[in-house]
DNA sequence: CTCGGTGTATTATGACGTTAGTACAGCATG
DNA sequence: CATGCTGTACTAACGTCATAATACACCGAG
């Protein structure tokens, strides 16, 4: 499925949320496709079941997520993006982060360009070969 | 100087610590140069001084920062830089990040590559201009 | 119906980050 | 010397995060 760092500074049940989110838009996970169970990925990732159902929780409010009770989790018939206002802010967000960092470190562009690259392959890559 | 978001995930201290790096990277501050002290930063950031204590300290553990007692801290003669192989991981750790949350909302590596470079060059402008 | 699985809710606990306040040691300036 | 600044250290309090242990409501399968 994907990784979980409970060393991180953001917390683990962003790091669900946005893996779930990974998942999806990466074709990893289908519209109507039947998610882990709370418990089932809590002990895959060694994480408490708490933890996991918050991210759930979140993404079932963001309508991204469907429940079945008694019957589980699964990715809504149209999983709703965000808006593109959000999208954008989303992302512009993570790229001054990302930035940042490179800056701080006295990274080029062209470098932080180059290793951008080569992670996002790498993400697809991971997913592609574990669906 | 540069400015501080509570609200993020990462704990202000490393936000401090990583904005003083940009600084020098950037060159608005110079090896020799009068940091600002303790206090003052923790009154314009509207911090805690021990917030800001902890950043100086970690930094001038590392080199990047000399005390002078009473005097105050300075930007080390020669700032000792990460080594390449650290300088590798962290921006390979924050390269997978914004990877992750691209792909989470959909970008593609574009769009990523473009709101990079965008933030990139903003980041400097802002740095430049308040030198 | 009964049983087992599902999501959900509640409470308690420990670790961590941040804030606040106070206090101390050292140096520069007057 | 005396004052005021510097960095540094310590404690108490609060909120968040993660964990743990229950308990409940719901549904499908047997």
């Amino acid at each position: 499925m994907f990784n979980v760092n409970p060393g991180e500074s953001s917390p683990i049940w962003r790091q669900i949320e946005e893996g779930m989110r990974r998942m999806i838009t990466l074709g990893a996970l289908r519209p109507g496709d039947l998610v882990p169970s709370v418990r089932d990925l809590a002990l895959q990732l060694r994480v408490n079941p708490n933890t996991v159902a918050r991210a759930y929780q979140r993404l079932t409010e963001q309508g991204v997520f469907t429940v079945k009770r008694g019957e589980g989790t699964f990715v809504a018939d149209q999983p709703s993006m965000l808006r593109r206002s959000e999208r954008n802010d989303v992302l512009r967000d993570a790229a001054m982060r990302y930035a940042g960092t490179a800056i701080s470190i006295g990274a080029s562009l062209d470098d932080a360009v180059d290793e951008l690259s080569s992670s996002y392959d790498k993400v697809v890559r991971e997913h592609r070969r574990k669906s």
